[in-house]
RNA sequence: GCGGAUGUGGCGGAAUGGCAGACGCAUCAGACUCAAAAUCUGACGGUGGUAACAUCGUGUGGGUUCAAGUCCCACCAUCCGCACCA
């Protein structure tokens, strides 16, 4: 019998059949399982395939928890405030909130086409004001903690965004969103003292079961080092340079000592014959910009006129400025061992200072120097410290410098403050008001949230002040403390504080009385499992991380880490006509694929497949088009074995038994390892073996039918569900009563099997043998089989049971 | 410069140290058809051979092993991250 499958038909009758889903019900027995998306940005463009991807790798993820019993939280939301609704309204004149609103309603299309059984009770809305209403209240518990300071600094400034921006939002020098060149800009700003979470967040990256890249990019991004402060006093006057090194061991060696242009003291410490040149540099820098420093790998400098007193052996040293360090880093100020530190090295060859080396690889005397040395060997040339361990001794120098009364030990971090104010309109207000005489106020809870004003003009002003300033009847306010006139702050925030908390909301997504309600976050927090690209890895995954460690400092929630397990799926790429080279997907170029077309003509379940089978979710893959077709032609092909079985009463063979526990096996054990493109590949070569089996046996069994639907349904929904009715099944094969199939170890295993003969390595022939069979007698079949291809002397015999046979012969 | 990932047919890819190329795409041949599409059957890494088979083959060069795509060493290429953090 044929039967036709029509994906149009199935999958109209089972669309949203999973919306109102009397499967997944928390009855208070069942262990939760919180699967989680990285919710989109709801861009006007809609989403690509590539979006698509890594919603069906979660969707699968969820269902395959759903079917093991698990009551799953899954649910979707929209991290709709940030520059790019901005930029989109201002460019088509349109207010953000509508064109966000509009954007939403296309994805949320979109995503309804992945039939991903999304909790859409649970929806949650980044702009909504019953949302940033916990948003603004966050920064008011920071705030009231002392989080969260106002500072005027110099900090990366985007001239084409017009706004301030994080560190972590510079990449390369530019803008990660428009990719402009960074400048620096003197503003007001208010800060987030992240650095005061840093070695927690650091500690507490063990805990995590993340992939080694994030774990990595996180570690180097906070950047912890252990070393020592020593003061430096300056010869001839009362005057002492603070330096940050990690090599105190190397203090004998230090030779000249070099200040970043824009440390105070700079510009003090010229003599009169230097005075020129070193204001000449120290400005020369300022106006360099930072990407120009860091091109500059040719070293600049200017010699002071003074000296330091190096305080362990009292040597005079010189004094000079330059740009390769860093004004904001340690204390701006590094004392230099050019004989062990590259940098200095290359200072030091330039500009002819002197190189002595307190390190031997080999305890002997060291001669001319070609490069720096900086590995480890014993101490010379360092007075009491010679015939030390270097490496011993550079654990032990921070210590026995402080007890000198020379240094202190001191523990640096690159992690910087998060720049959290940005002069833009589309964003949440800072609740802060201005008071002459009370300073900062933050606004009362009660009064939260402080909404958004509605403007006409939201256009970045550029002026380092927000759109909202413009507005008088918004700025001009009361102090709350007071009752004096005060000003509202005028900056909002920025992208990320939305997204820095919103899986605490999902559990709780209406209450009107608290950020989440306690019993509720200790029941279904923290997230089992967080799916998204790998592009976060130090911005919203490290805010993430802060913000839940807050929250839990101030009782809102009892866990310290909010993503237990994070999987970074593959970017989706499209392919350069040209080279064939692969391209990631954009819209300059022109290659963005959308689902859309697809799922009308091969339906989502093939869409679904087709995007698992296309390669290793962790890798990125090439979008190819014609390949959908055969996983169409599967699916086909799978319905019409299924649906031709409806009426059979064939008895179950051994072989039939052994198959679907064998499937079993295998598709449970790649679907745990994540290796869903051999999941899909192991439905076809099951489905493949079924036919040949049904052929061969005018038919297959009921319990084998049923167990290839159970197992493919997570992977395509529609078509399981219509399979699993046609068994006659009322409940829906999600129910969490049928579970997931499991399987009997004792029989995946086939009673007889075919082995590769070898000799010297080489196979020759395959024999079919009993699994049980003793070493002697395989041998000797592998010989019988072989005949005259073996020759010579044996010389070794291998037999690896179920695996090789291997003959050594010469 | 430092760190990480990747490298297998025409293409996407598969392979707990044990028969390299599963599964699929594309291609070719055959069946069905007036014909085409769809579907079904078969072939499909290179070289030699009608064939059986032989031989080479997983970026390059070494090594370990009875046996290496897989482990070790040294390179090359591509991509990603960090990049004067003292």
């Amino acid at each position: 019998m044929k039967v036709t499958y029509n994906h149009k038909e199935i999958e109209k009758k089972w669309d949203g059949a999973w919306k109102v889903n009397p499967v997944n019900v928390d009855d208070g027995k069942k262990e939760k399982y919180y699967c989680l998306d990285m919710f989109p940005y709801p861009s006007g463009h809609g989403l690509h395939v590539g979006h698509w991807r890594g919603y069906v790798i979660s969707d699968v993820w969820s269902r395959y928890k759903l079917m093991q019993g698990y009551y799953l939280i899954h649910p979707m939301g929209w991290d709709a405030f940030g520059l790019p609704a901005e930029n989109y309204a201002i460019k088509n004149g349109i207010h953000p909130s509508i064109s966000t609103a509009e954007n939403i309603a296309n994805i949320k299309r979109q995503i309804n086409q992945i039939a991903a059984i999304y909790d859409w009770d649970r929806e949650v809305n980044t702009t909504d004001p019953d949302f940033y209403k916990w948003t603004q209240w966050i920064f008011v518990q920071m705030f009231k903690a002392g989080l969260a300071y106002e500072k005027e600094m110099p900090i990366n400034w985007c001239p084409s965004c017009k706004t301030g921006l994080a560190n972590e939002e510079v990449v390369d020098g530019k803008c990660e969103r428009c990719h402009s060149e960074v400048t620096k800009k003197n503003l007001r700003q208010w800060m987030l003292k992240i650095t005061a979470y840093a070695d927690r967040l650091l500690d507490d990256l063990a805990t995590l079961d993340w992939p080694e890249k994030v774990i990595k990019m996180q570690t180097e991004w906070i950047g912890r080092s252990y070393g020592a402060e020593i003061d430096f006093p300056v010869e001839g006057s009362d005057k002492k340079i603070r330096v940050y090194t990690t090599r105190p061991d190397t203090l004998y060696g230090a030779t000249f000592m070099v200040l970043a242009p824009e440390h105070v003291l700079s510009a003090s410490l010229a003599v009169e014959e230097t005075k020129a040149a070193v204001d000449k540099y120290i400005f020369d820098a300022s106006m360099k910009s930072n990407v120009d420093r860091m091109a500059d790998k040719e070293k600049t400098g200017v010699f002071t006129g003074s000296y330091a007193i190096n305080p362990l052996n009292q040597a005079k040293i010189p004094i000079w400025i330059s740009d390769y360090v860093l004004a904001d880093y340690g204390t701006g100020a590094i004392m230099c061992v050019p004989a062990h530190d590259d940098r200095d090295f290359a200072f030091a060859k330039k500009f002819d200072l002197p190189i002595i080396p307190v390190i031997s690889p080999d305890g002997q005397d060291v001669g001319e120097m070609e490069e720096a040395y900086t590995g480890s060997g014993i101490v010379i040339n360092s007075g009491e410290w010679n015939g030390r361990d270097s490496a011993e001794l550079k654990e032990a120098a921070p210590a026995e410098i402080e007890e000198r009364g020379i240094g202190t030990k001191k523990v640096n971090y690159k992690l910087r403050d998060w720049v959290f104010s940005r002069q833009r309109y589309w964003g949440e207000p800072i609740p802060i008001v201005h008071c002459p005489k009370c300073g900062n106020v933050p606004v009362p809870e009660d009064q939260l949230p402080l909404v958004l004003p509605d403007v006409e003009s939201y256009q970045p002003t550029g002026t380092g002040e927000s759109p909202l300033a413009a507005i008088d009847e918004w700025v001009n306010t009361t102090c709350p403390c007071c009752g004096a006139p005060a000003k509202r702050e005028t900056n909002t925030m920025p992208q990320w504080a939305g997204s820095s908390w919103y899986f605490l909301r999902y559990v709780d997504p209406h209450n009107q009385e608290k950020l989440v309600d306690r019993e509720k976050a200790d029941k279904y927090l923290p997230v089992d499992m967080y799916i998204g690209g790998v592009e976060h890895a130090v911005l919203h995954l490290l805010y993430s991380r802060f913000y839940t460690k807050f929250l839990n400092d101030i009782g809102v929630i009892d866990f310290n880490e909010p993503f237990k397990k994070l999987f970074n799926q593959g970017m989706v790429c499209g392919r350069d006509r040209e080279t064939g080279a692969a391209t990631k997907m954009s819209k300059s170029l022109g290659n963005i694929v959308s689902p859309d077309d697809m799922v009308r003509d091969y339906g989502c379940d093939a869409l679904r497949l087709y995007e698992l089978f296309i390669g290793p979710p962790e890798l990125d893959s090439i979008w190819d088009e014609r390949g959908i077709d055969g996983v169409y032609r599967f699916l086909c092909r799978l319905y019409s074995l299924v649906m031709s079985n409806l009426e059979s009463n064939v008895e179950a063979t051994d072989e039939m038994i052994r198959t679907w526990h064998k499937m079993v096996c295998d598709i449970t054990k790649r679907l745990e390892s994540f290796s869903l493109n051999t999941v899909v590949s192991g439905f076809m070569e099951y489905t493949n073996k079924l036919t040949e089996i049904s052929k061969k046996e005018g038919g297959l069994d009921r319990e084998t039918m049923e167990t290839v639907i159970r197992l493919i349904a997570p992977f395509a929904p529609h078509i399981a569900e219509e399979m699993w009715q046609a068994y006659g099944h009322e409940q829906s094969v999600f129910d969490s009563r049928f579970g997931w199939p499991t399987y009997d170890e004792a029989l995946t295993k086939d009673d007889e099997i075919e082995i590769g003969v070898q000799v010297n390595g080489k196979v020759r022939c395959t024999i079919r043998i009993p699994v049980d069979i003793s070493q002697e007698e395989a041998l000797a079949k592998a010989k019988e089989a072989l005949g005259d291809k073996l020759q010579g002397e044996i010389r070794k015999e291998i037999y690896v049971p179920g695996r090789i046979i291997n003959i050594v012969a010469k």
